[in-house]
RNA sequence: GACCCCUUCGUCUAGUGGCCUAGGACAACGGCCUCUCACGCCGUAAACACGGGUUCGAGUCCCGUAGGGGUCGCCA
């Protein structure tokens, strides 16, 4: 049996950091098994779903690389569909109208709620006779569930979990209006798409018990399912907006970078060994539903940015200067162009180390292009007292009769003139530092210097004399 | 409130009855390196929620308590 699995948000917001987690756990255990990795918007409420939120979910799904290996499949376009199995069950008498009011429908939840009942609906229309039915009034349909028994799930994540039928009511399978409800689509999709593997957020546990029953009513066979826990703010209360549960787009304008996050979600709540970094390739050669944990996790930026600096350091030069560029753009304190972005690129490597984000990146690597006279910081400014401008000074002469402008050749003069001057190199290092970057903090000084170029250099440091 | 789930260092986790005087990672702290800040390296501190069982032996199994989470819509 091959397996397939499937991702389905509902288009009412942005792809969200848990949902990015379940997209990348449904793709993993897919490619795992040599199987197929479906997407399904699940948009059967029009009302609440926008094109815009379509397109956020499918764009931040691209970005982590955990595009559909079909086009997705939108689940309002198979209403006709939803509306002729329902057909079907009224027909085989496994479903029935419902012709209660919304007045007396709240007086059943308050009723059950006071009694302590879980199952809301007292099923009044069940095996009442159609005859009955008040004119004008049109009706949902419902299914008919089981009153006695109980009903397993073998959940690959949870365990088995067994609810007593009497918990579960008949519930709501085509609305009055005769459109499908998302308990009713969910399951005549993942039969039609062959989903063998429901891999979604533990909020959906309870669902599984209704969704099973109509799986049973249409004797189709129930995939397997996999509830994971769902992921927690650093507070360890309910991810919300407040507390990080952004769209995987911010996280990219924070400036993390796809392959960084997708590593950090997979070890939220999954874990092999002491393994911490590991890429798609080797993710998808070890994941598996087992090691998923029972509990819920706290979000970590901390160890998030820890991991994105690995990353940054890991990923070629070619393959993120272009992002530091763009990043540039938008800052009017730089000039962009040939010979800054070159040096740039020279220098990003002694960025790099530095950086956790691409943010890091853009600001640690900006003074490169930084137009003179350049601003300084604080404490840079502190760096350049009287005696250090003399140094430079002494530096400017020395620095013109150095042929060979390499950052041997120029650690060998600024050594030399310290010793000279009977000062220690930091003496010169610190306000040289300041002069060049701007600031008190930099990649090494003589890798600075050597890619500024001479007259670059040279004019730095005079601005600040 | 009812039902379901969960509970190892601050955080993510390893651990599937003896290999655990509980391991790793991030964060914290200290040190080394050093022209700064980082990176890197070395080290320190830090946990089995609690109470009962079962067993020769329990972080690992069972029960209870406490705490946390989820669900309870003609939303998804």
């Amino acid at each position: 049996m091959t397996v397939v699995t499937r991702f389905a948000p509902s288009p009412t917001g942005f792809l969200h950091i848990g949902g990015a987690r379940t997209a990348l756990f449904n793709y993993l255990f897919a490619r795992r098994m040599g199987g197929r990795y479906l997407l399904r918007i699940e948009d059967t409420d029009r009302a609440r779903s926008t094109e815009e939120a379509v397109d956020a979910i499918l764009d931040g799904l691209n970005w982590l690389g955990l595009s559909g290996d079909e086009p997705p499949v939108f689940q309002h376009a198979g209403m006709q569909r939803h509306a002729e199995v329902a057909r079907e069950l009224l027909a085989k008498g496994r479903a029935y109208h419902c012709y209660c009011s919304a007045e007396e429908l709240q007086e059943m939840r308050a009723k059950a709620r006071a009694e302590g009942k879980t199952a809301l609906y007292d099923g009044r229309w069940r095996d009442r006779d159609p005859s009955e039915a008040p004119a004008g009034v049109d009706p949902v349909v419902r299914l008919k569930t089981p009153l006695e028994g109980e009903t397993v799930i073998d959940d690959l994540v949870q365990g088995q979990v067994t609810v007593q039928n009497d918990r579960i009511d008949d519930f709501i399978l085509l609305r009055a209006d005769g459109t499908p409800t998302y308990m009713h689509s969910v399951v005549v999709d993942d039969h039609d798409m062959g989903i063998t593997h429901v891999i979604r957020g533990d909020d959906h546990l309870n669902n599984a018990f209704r969704q099973v029953q109509l799986f049973k009513a249409m004797d189709w066979p129930v995939p397997a399912f996999a509830h994971i826990p769902l992921i927690h703010g650093q507070d360890g209360a309910k991810l919300s907006k407040r507390h990080g549960a952004l769209g995987v787009d911010a996280y990219r304008d924070m400036g993390y970078l796809a392959d960084a996050l997708c590593n950090y979600l997979l070890r939220l709540g999954w874990g092999h060994g002491d393994e911490e970094v590991i890429d798609r390739a080797r993710a998808i050669s070890l994941f598996d539903l087992e090691g998923v944990g029972r509990s819920p996790s706290r979000f970590d930026m901390a160890k998030l940015d820890n991991l994105n600096g690995h990353y940054l350091r890991e990923t070629p030069d070619a393959d993120i200067v272009d992002l530091v560029f763009e990043r540039l753009e938008e800052r009017s304190d730089v000039t962009l162009d040939t010979q800054s972005r070159e040096r740039i690129t020279r220098g990003l490597s002694g960025v790099k180390a530095r950086a956790k984000t691409l943010i890091d990146l853009a600001n640690g690597a900006g003074f490169y292009a930084a137009t003179r006279p350049l601003p300084m910081n604080d404490k840079a400014a502190a760096l350049l007292g009287d005696d250090a401008r003399a140094l430079m000074r002494a530096l400017l002469l020395d620095l013109d009769s150095l042929d060979d402008w390499t950052e041997d050749a120029l650690e060998a003069l600024v050594r030399q003139l310290a010793e000279a001057q009977g000062v220690k190199l930091g003496a010169v290092a610190q306000p040289l530092r300041a002069a060049l970057t701007g600031s008190n903090a930099s990649p090494g000084i003589f890798e600075v210097m050597a890619i500024l170029g001479r007259e670059e250099a040279r004019a730095r440091i005079e601005d600040i004399c």
